[in-house]
DNA sequence: CGATCCACCATACAGATTGTCCAGCAAATC
DNA sequence: GATTTGCTGGACAATCTGTATGGTGGATCG
């Protein structure tokens, strides 16, 4: 279950340029329009391409500071309700489950620190989380990127 | 700084269906078809929307394992180095310099535990850190996401 | 208050792209 | 050897894009 080299390249050209349409990816990729419209389905019918939906900046739309917050909760309440009520906290970004156990894992973002005070105890009210710890994200030296991975395809013969 | 709620809605209506074309969403949001591209191009010239890409799954790429790794990194070494190193192992996914002091904090993906084992050698072995912890996520409750923080607009009047 | 600026609507047109289908081929599969 | 699969190259109508125009109402400013 992997990609072959053609699906590599289209999916890094589509990276690089993503507004570029069906066309002229098969021009700049040298292979019939066909070709990268059947490549195309088939990575998203897969799975591998998840979506292409506008990527938006937190940032920019006023939230400044990131966070990551771990979270232990009540053993006996469960994962689930929780991460529920967690969903439900706009700048929550996005929660785990790890592998300590009673612990849960998050991204929040806020409007400045004083802010992130206000979301996380957002966080501490939500039933079932006993106590928070975070971290603040200063800087992002690497940001979320896909890419290497996807660059990373040697001769797999897929199938 | 911040979107009205026509850009609000035209996120959100791009992130359901980002195939959506320009025309297709003028008439969904019944404003006119300049409108949308102006809209769209002006949240893009703010770094509101900082792409399109295709959004890539690792794991349906074969990288089911998913860590958080906190590094601990040597003081006279800097951050700068140690995240240029790190940025050249593909499995690491982003780094951030976290409020701690001589921490680094990111996230990885491997193709089993076994090898999150390889990469976090990897990451060993890059000069200037010193000591580093894991957390494998088990579950992703809540996938990443930042439509609530788009959704959250009340009536900000812009400008 | 009138002039001006800005965002939006409505419309237009040429050129390009999309969705779709078809036939021919070559390599891999049974 | 027969079949399936994936790619090519081509073709079609319908649609969309890039771009431009003029007109309108609201908000700002001297």
């Amino acid at each position: 279950m992997t990609i072959d080299q053609l699906d590599a390249r289209l999916i890094l050209l589509l990276t690089e340029e993503p507004r570029l349409g069906v066309l002229e990816c098969s021009r700049r990729l040298a292979v019939a329009r066909g070709t990268v419209q059947a490549r195309l389905d088939r990575l998203v019918a897969r799975g591998v391409i998840t979506g292409f939906g506008p990527d938006i900046s937190p940032a920019a739309l006023g939230y400044d500071v990131m966070a990551f917050v771990t979270l232990e909760i009540r053993q006996i309440s469960g994962h689930d309700p929780v991460a529920h009520g967690l969903a439900r906290i706009p700048e929550v970004l996005e929660v785990h489950t790890t592998s300590g156990g009673g612990d849960l894992f998050c991204r929040v973002v806020a409007r400045s620190n004083a802010d992130l005070q206000r979301v996380i105890d957002l966080i501490v009210d939500v039933p079932g989380v006993l106590r928070t710890s975070s971290v603040i994200a200063l800087d992002t030296p690497v940001p979320y990127r896909v890419l290497p991975l996807v660059a990373d395809v040697p001769r797999h013969r897929d199938h």
